[in-house]
DNA sequence: GATTTGACCATAAAATACCATTGAATATCC
DNA sequence: GGATATTCAATGGTATTTTATGGTCAAATC
Protein backbone atom coordinates (compact mmCIF):
# COMPACT_ATOMS: atom_id res chain seq x y z
CA UNK A 1 0.00 0.00 0.00
CA UNK A 2 2.46 2.33 0.80
CA UNK A 3 4.75 1.41 -1.71
CA UNK A 4 2.77 3.10 -4.39
CA UNK A 5 3.18 6.48 -2.75
CA UNK A 6 5.86 9.10 -2.67
CA UNK A 7 7.10 9.80 0.39
CA UNK A 8 9.88 10.79 2.47
CA UNK A 9 13.13 13.10 1.27
CA UNK A 10 15.96 13.40 -0.21
CA UNK A 11 18.96 15.96 -0.80
CA UNK A 12 21.02 14.94 -4.32
CA UNK A 13 23.88 16.54 -5.86
CA UNK A 14 23.66 18.09 -9.54
CA UNK A 15 26.70 18.21 -11.57
CA UNK A 16 27.49 20.61 -14.57
CA UNK A 17 25.90 18.56 -17.10
CA UNK A 18 22.92 18.67 -15.02
CA UNK A 19 22.50 15.15 -14.01
CA UNK A 20 20.41 14.08 -10.92
CA UNK A 21 20.04 10.73 -9.12
CA UNK A 22 16.54 9.85 -8.25
CA UNK A 23 16.23 8.51 -4.45
CA UNK A 24 16.49 4.65 -4.02
CA UNK A 25 12.83 4.53 -2.84
CA UNK A 26 11.23 7.03 -5.28
CA UNK A 27 12.68 4.74 -7.84
CA UNK A 28 11.09 1.76 -6.19
CA UNK A 29 7.56 3.37 -5.87
CA UNK A 30 8.64 4.38 -9.89
CA UNK A 31 8.87 1.34 -11.04
CA UNK A 32 5.39 -0.17 -9.22
CA UNK A 33 3.11 2.51 -10.65
CA UNK A 34 4.43 2.38 -14.37
CA UNK A 35 6.63 -0.14 -16.11
CA UNK A 36 8.17 2.45 -17.78
CA UNK A 37 11.35 3.77 -16.74
CA UNK A 38 11.09 7.68 -16.98
CA UNK A 39 9.18 10.45 -15.15
CA UNK A 40 7.71 13.24 -16.55
CA UNK A 41 8.55 16.67 -15.33
CA UNK A 42 7.01 19.71 -15.49
CA UNK A 43 6.99 23.68 -13.73
CA UNK A 44 4.44 23.65 -10.93
CA UNK A 45 1.46 25.26 -11.25
CA UNK A 46 2.17 28.34 -8.72
CA UNK A 47 5.12 27.39 -6.32
CA UNK A 48 8.63 28.39 -7.60
CA UNK A 49 9.56 24.37 -8.13
CA UNK A 50 9.48 21.34 -10.37
CA UNK A 51 6.70 19.02 -10.27
CA UNK A 52 7.13 15.16 -11.30
CA UNK A 53 5.68 11.98 -11.59
CA UNK A 54 5.00 8.55 -13.03
CA UNK A 55 4.47 8.47 -16.70
CA UNK A 56 0.92 6.87 -16.35
CA UNK A 57 -0.03 9.80 -13.91
CA UNK A 58 1.17 11.83 -16.13
CA UNK A 59 -0.29 11.06 -18.81
CA UNK A 60 -3.68 10.54 -16.87
CA UNK A 61 -3.14 14.51 -16.02
CA UNK A 62 -2.18 15.63 -19.39
CA UNK A 63 -5.12 13.94 -21.55
CA UNK A 64 -7.57 15.75 -19.73
CA UNK A 65 -5.67 19.31 -20.74
CA UNK A 66 -5.56 18.64 -23.90
CA UNK A 67 -9.24 17.59 -24.45
CA UNK A 68 -9.95 20.89 -23.08
CA UNK A 69 -7.22 22.60 -25.80
CA UNK A 70 -9.31 23.97 -28.57
CA UNK A 71 -12.63 23.60 -26.92
CA UNK A 72 -15.17 26.28 -26.79
CA UNK A 73 -13.54 28.30 -23.60
CA UNK A 74 -10.54 28.50 -25.89
CA UNK A 75 -7.96 30.93 -24.78
CA UNK A 76 -7.73 30.00 -21.25
CA UNK A 77 -7.38 26.03 -21.86
CA UNK A 78 -5.33 26.81 -24.53
CA UNK A 79 -2.82 28.51 -21.63
CA UNK A 80 -3.04 25.70 -19.23
CA UNK A 81 -2.24 23.48 -21.84
CA UNK A 82 0.83 25.25 -23.02
CA UNK A 83 1.85 25.45 -19.70
CA UNK A 84 1.72 22.10 -18.50
CA UNK A 85 2.59 20.25 -21.71
CA UNK A 86 4.54 22.63 -22.93
CA UNK A 87 6.75 22.57 -20.18
CA UNK A 88 6.60 19.20 -19.35
CA UNK A 89 9.70 16.81 -20.23
CA UNK A 90 9.86 12.96 -20.06
CA UNK A 91 13.75 12.10 -18.14
CA UNK A 92 14.63 8.70 -18.46
CA UNK A 93 16.65 6.96 -15.84
CA UNK A 94 19.68 5.02 -16.73
CA UNK A 95 21.41 1.82 -14.97
CA UNK A 96 22.06 3.91 -12.01
CA UNK A 97 18.87 5.76 -11.28
CA UNK A 98 20.15 8.90 -12.96
CA UNK A 99 18.29 11.37 -15.23
CA UNK A 100 19.34 14.32 -16.75
CA UNK A 101 17.76 17.03 -15.68
CA UNK A 102 17.62 19.73 -18.67
CA UNK A 103 19.24 23.23 -18.53
CA UNK A 104 15.40 25.09 -18.67
CA UNK A 105 14.38 23.25 -16.09
CA UNK A 106 16.94 24.07 -13.69
CA UNK A 107 17.15 27.39 -14.66
CA UNK A 108 13.33 28.10 -13.89
CA UNK A 109 13.49 26.57 -10.87
CA UNK A 110 16.39 27.92 -9.39
CA UNK A 111 18.42 24.50 -9.30
CA UNK A 112 21.92 24.86 -9.29
CA UNK A 113 24.19 22.31 -8.14
CA UNK A 114 22.13 20.26 -5.61
CA UNK A 115 17.98 19.21 -5.38
CA UNK A 116 15.72 18.58 -2.78
CA UNK A 117 12.99 16.03 -3.20
CA UNK A 118 9.90 16.08 -1.17
CA UNK A 119 7.28 13.33 -1.43
CA UNK A 120 3.54 14.14 -2.17
CA UNK A 121 1.78 11.16 -2.31
CA UNK A 122 1.04 10.86 -6.31
CA UNK A 123 4.18 13.08 -7.14
CA UNK A 124 7.01 14.28 -5.53
CA UNK A 125 8.44 18.13 -6.00
CA UNK A 126 11.85 18.69 -6.29
CA UNK A 127 12.93 22.08 -5.14
CA UNK A 128 16.22 24.45 -5.13
CA UNK A 129 17.05 23.38 -1.67
CA UNK A 130 17.35 26.92 -0.49
CA UNK A 131 14.47 28.10 -2.12
CA UNK A 132 12.22 25.72 -0.34
CA UNK A 133 14.26 26.39 3.29
CA UNK A 134 13.11 29.84 2.20
CA UNK A 135 9.57 29.55 1.70
CA UNK A 136 7.19 31.71 3.55
CA UNK A 137 4.39 29.36 5.67
CA UNK A 138 6.89 26.37 5.31
CA UNK A 139 6.41 24.38 8.93
CA UNK A 140 9.54 25.39 11.17
CA UNK A 141 10.44 22.12 11.53
CA UNK A 142 10.86 21.29 7.86
CA UNK A 143 12.54 24.39 7.23
CA UNK A 144 14.65 23.40 9.88
CA UNK A 145 15.20 20.02 8.27
CA UNK A 146 15.86 21.07 4.84
CA UNK A 147 18.41 24.17 6.64
CA UNK A 148 20.00 20.66 8.28
CA UNK A 149 20.83 18.92 4.98
CA UNK A 150 21.95 21.69 3.42
CA UNK A 151 24.47 22.03 6.32
CA UNK A 152 25.35 18.49 5.80
CA UNK A 153 26.11 18.44 2.19
CA UNK A 154 28.60 22.22 2.41
CA UNK A 155 30.66 21.35 5.50
CA UNK A 156 30.09 17.56 6.46
CA UNK A 157 29.18 18.88 10.08
CA UNK B 1 2.36 5.85 -22.92
CA UNK B 2 3.86 9.23 -23.11
CA UNK B 3 5.50 7.90 -26.21
CA UNK B 4 2.08 8.89 -27.65
CA UNK B 5 1.77 12.67 -27.02
CA UNK B 6 3.50 15.62 -27.90
CA UNK B 7 5.45 17.09 -24.93
CA UNK B 8 7.94 19.65 -24.91
CA UNK B 9 9.18 22.73 -27.18
CA UNK B 10 12.30 23.62 -29.16
CA UNK B 11 13.82 26.29 -31.28
CA UNK B 12 14.79 25.08 -34.59
CA UNK B 13 16.09 27.25 -37.30
CA UNK B 14 14.68 27.66 -40.99
CA UNK B 15 17.18 27.91 -43.86
CA UNK B 16 16.46 30.08 -46.93
CA UNK B 17 14.78 26.91 -48.75
CA UNK B 18 12.17 26.94 -45.99
CA UNK B 19 13.81 23.30 -44.09
CA UNK B 20 13.04 22.88 -40.72
CA UNK B 21 13.94 20.02 -38.87
CA UNK B 22 11.39 18.11 -36.87
CA UNK B 23 12.81 17.43 -33.40
CA UNK B 24 13.61 14.05 -32.63
CA UNK B 25 11.23 13.09 -30.39
CA UNK B 26 8.43 14.98 -31.80
CA UNK B 27 9.42 12.25 -35.06
CA UNK B 28 9.32 9.51 -32.34
CA UNK B 29 6.15 10.57 -31.37
CA UNK B 30 4.61 10.94 -35.03
CA UNK B 31 5.91 7.32 -35.82
CA UNK B 32 3.80 5.93 -33.19
CA UNK B 33 0.54 7.32 -34.10
CA UNK B 34 0.35 7.21 -37.61
CA UNK B 35 2.83 5.45 -40.10
CA UNK B 36 2.79 7.92 -42.32
CA UNK B 37 5.88 9.84 -42.42
CA UNK B 38 4.37 13.26 -42.43
CA UNK B 39 2.42 16.19 -41.06
CA UNK B 40 -0.31 18.13 -41.66
CA UNK B 41 -0.08 21.88 -40.88
CA UNK B 42 -2.59 24.29 -40.64
CA UNK B 43 -3.29 27.75 -39.70
CA UNK B 44 -4.50 27.88 -36.09
CA UNK B 45 -8.02 28.61 -35.24
CA UNK B 46 -7.75 31.84 -33.02
CA UNK B 47 -3.63 31.76 -32.42
CA UNK B 48 -1.30 33.59 -34.52
CA UNK B 49 0.49 30.40 -34.94
CA UNK B 50 0.59 26.90 -36.77
CA UNK B 51 -0.80 23.98 -35.35
CA UNK B 52 0.65 20.58 -36.97
CA UNK B 53 -0.13 16.72 -36.06
CA UNK B 54 0.17 12.98 -37.63
CA UNK B 55 -1.78 12.36 -40.32
CA UNK B 56 -4.15 10.06 -38.33
CA UNK B 57 -4.75 12.77 -35.82
CA UNK B 58 -5.19 15.58 -38.52
CA UNK B 59 -8.09 13.41 -40.64
CA UNK B 60 -9.90 12.81 -38.11
CA UNK B 61 -10.21 16.12 -37.01
CA UNK B 62 -11.07 16.96 -40.66
CA UNK B 63 -13.35 14.59 -40.82
CA UNK B 64 -15.53 16.00 -37.79
CA UNK B 65 -15.46 19.39 -39.36
CA UNK B 66 -16.50 17.93 -42.46
CA UNK B 67 -19.79 16.70 -41.07
CA UNK B 68 -20.48 19.98 -40.08
CA UNK B 69 -20.17 21.63 -42.74
CA UNK B 70 -23.65 22.50 -44.05
CA UNK B 71 -25.24 21.26 -41.01
CA UNK B 72 -27.80 24.00 -38.63
CA UNK B 73 -24.80 26.18 -37.79
CA UNK B 74 -24.10 26.21 -40.88
CA UNK B 75 -21.98 29.77 -40.96
CA UNK B 76 -19.91 29.31 -38.05
CA UNK B 77 -19.16 25.35 -39.11
CA UNK B 78 -18.55 26.24 -43.03
CA UNK B 79 -16.19 29.28 -41.83
CA UNK B 80 -14.49 26.72 -39.40
CA UNK B 81 -14.01 23.84 -42.15
CA UNK B 82 -12.36 27.09 -44.85
CA UNK B 83 -9.69 27.97 -42.73
CA UNK B 84 -8.61 24.52 -41.03
CA UNK B 85 -8.78 22.64 -44.49
CA UNK B 86 -7.94 25.37 -46.72
CA UNK B 87 -4.91 26.04 -45.45
CA UNK B 88 -4.37 22.51 -44.22
CA UNK B 89 -0.81 20.90 -45.76
CA UNK B 90 0.51 17.15 -46.11
CA UNK B 91 4.54 17.83 -45.45
CA UNK B 92 6.69 15.06 -45.06
CA UNK B 93 9.68 14.99 -43.68
CA UNK B 94 12.92 13.24 -44.93
CA UNK B 95 15.40 11.45 -44.10
CA UNK B 96 17.08 13.90 -42.01
CA UNK B 97 13.85 14.78 -40.38
CA UNK B 98 12.91 17.41 -42.32
CA UNK B 99 9.98 19.58 -43.70
CA UNK B 100 10.15 22.19 -45.96
CA UNK B 101 7.60 24.69 -44.51
CA UNK B 102 5.78 26.41 -47.65
CA UNK B 103 5.88 30.08 -48.23
CA UNK B 104 2.21 30.62 -47.90
CA UNK B 105 2.34 29.38 -44.31
CA UNK B 106 5.57 30.90 -43.16
CA UNK B 107 4.25 34.23 -44.13
CA UNK B 108 0.94 33.99 -42.63
CA UNK B 109 2.43 32.97 -39.47
CA UNK B 110 5.47 35.21 -39.69
CA UNK B 111 7.82 32.75 -39.36
CA UNK B 112 11.17 33.84 -41.14
CA UNK B 113 14.32 32.23 -39.95
CA UNK B 114 13.43 29.74 -36.57
CA UNK B 115 10.08 28.35 -35.37
CA UNK B 116 9.44 27.12 -32.11
CA UNK B 117 7.50 23.77 -31.62
CA UNK B 118 5.18 23.65 -28.24
CA UNK B 119 3.83 20.33 -27.54
CA UNK B 120 0.11 20.06 -26.32
CA UNK B 121 -0.75 16.64 -26.45
CA UNK B 122 -2.27 15.46 -29.59
CA UNK B 123 -0.58 18.19 -31.57
CA UNK B 124 1.80 21.03 -31.58
CA UNK B 125 2.40 24.44 -32.31
CA UNK B 126 4.82 26.10 -34.26
CA UNK B 127 5.82 29.84 -33.79
CA UNK B 128 7.42 32.55 -34.86
CA UNK B 129 9.62 32.92 -31.80
CA UNK B 130 9.14 36.20 -30.79
CA UNK B 131 5.47 36.14 -31.21
CA UNK B 132 5.35 33.86 -29.01
CA UNK B 133 7.60 35.41 -26.74
CA UNK B 134 5.28 38.34 -26.47
CA UNK B 135 1.77 36.14 -26.04
CA UNK B 136 -0.28 37.92 -23.95
CA UNK B 137 -1.23 35.82 -20.96
CA UNK B 138 2.06 33.26 -21.83
CA UNK B 139 2.67 31.92 -18.26
CA UNK B 140 5.83 34.01 -17.58
CA UNK B 141 7.96 31.30 -16.86
CA UNK B 142 7.30 29.99 -20.43
CA UNK B 143 7.83 33.50 -21.79
CA UNK B 144 11.15 33.72 -19.97
CA UNK B 145 11.75 30.14 -21.82
CA UNK B 146 11.32 31.21 -25.03
CA UNK B 147 13.21 34.20 -24.72
CA UNK B 148 16.17 32.11 -23.42
CA UNK B 149 16.21 30.44 -26.46
CA UNK B 150 15.99 33.38 -28.81
CA UNK B 151 19.01 34.53 -26.89
CA UNK B 152 20.58 31.41 -27.21
CA UNK B 153 20.09 31.09 -30.73
CA UNK B 154 21.44 34.53 -31.99
CA UNK B 155 24.71 35.16 -29.26
CA UNK B 156 25.51 31.89 -28.11
CA UNK B 157 26.10 33.77 -24.69
C1' DG C 1 17.67 27.98 -69.93
C1' DA C 2 16.81 29.58 -65.42
C1' DT C 3 14.77 28.52 -61.22
C1' DT C 4 12.82 25.63 -58.10
C1' DT C 5 12.12 21.15 -55.80
C1' DG C 6 13.54 17.23 -53.57
C1' DA C 7 16.90 13.54 -52.48
C1' DC C 8 21.45 12.63 -50.72
C1' DC C 9 25.91 13.29 -48.25
C1' DA C 10 28.90 15.55 -44.67
C1' DT C 11 29.98 17.54 -40.12
C1' DA C 12 30.09 19.80 -35.65
C1' DA C 13 27.82 19.95 -31.44
C1' DA C 14 25.18 18.03 -28.11
C1' DA C 15 22.80 14.29 -25.86
C1' DT C 16 23.13 9.75 -24.13
C1' DA C 17 24.92 5.28 -22.86
C1' DC C 18 28.64 3.04 -20.63
C1' DC C 19 32.27 2.01 -17.18
C1' DA C 20 34.68 3.13 -12.79
C1' DT C 21 35.02 4.94 -8.06
C1' DT C 22 33.59 6.45 -3.66
C1' DG C 23 31.25 6.08 0.44
C1' DA C 24 27.72 4.68 3.40
C1' DA C 25 24.70 1.31 5.18
C1' DT C 26 23.89 -3.46 6.13
C1' DA C 27 25.03 -8.02 6.95
C1' DT C 28 28.45 -11.67 8.59
C1' DC C 29 31.65 -13.87 11.33
C1' DC C 30 34.71 -14.75 15.10
C1' DG D 1 29.94 -7.03 20.66
C1' DG D 2 33.34 -5.40 17.70
C1' DA D 3 35.81 -5.82 13.55
C1' DT D 4 35.52 -7.09 8.89
C1' DA D 5 33.33 -8.18 4.59
C1' DT D 6 29.55 -7.16 1.30
C1' DT D 7 26.03 -4.90 -0.90
C1' DC D 8 23.86 -0.93 -2.80
C1' DA D 9 23.29 4.02 -3.61
C1' DA D 10 25.30 8.24 -5.35
C1' DT D 11 28.56 10.44 -8.27
C1' DG D 12 32.62 11.35 -11.56
C1' DG D 13 34.61 10.68 -16.09
C1' DT D 14 34.93 8.89 -20.95
C1' DA D 15 33.29 7.06 -25.37
C1' DT D 16 29.71 6.46 -28.60
C1' DT D 17 25.63 7.80 -30.87
C1' DT D 18 22.13 11.04 -32.42
C1' DT D 19 20.62 15.43 -33.89
C1' DA D 20 20.37 19.57 -36.24
C1' DT D 21 21.89 21.89 -40.12
C1' DG D 22 24.88 23.29 -44.12
C1' DG D 23 26.00 22.00 -48.67
C1' DT D 24 25.86 19.57 -53.33
C1' DC D 25 23.73 17.40 -57.18
C1' DA D 26 20.05 15.75 -60.13
C1' DA D 27 15.26 15.89 -61.57
C1' DA D 28 11.43 18.62 -62.47
C1' DT D 29 8.94 22.87 -63.53
C1' DC D 30 8.13 27.26 -65.66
Amino acid sequence: MTDTVFLGYALNGVDQKGRLSIPADYRAVLGRRSSDEAILISLHERADCLVACDVGQGVRDFAKLNDRYGSTESFESDQAARLALGSATRAAYDANGRIVLPADLRDLSGITDSAFFMGIGDKFEIWNPQTLADLPGLDPRLARLVRRHIELRKGGA
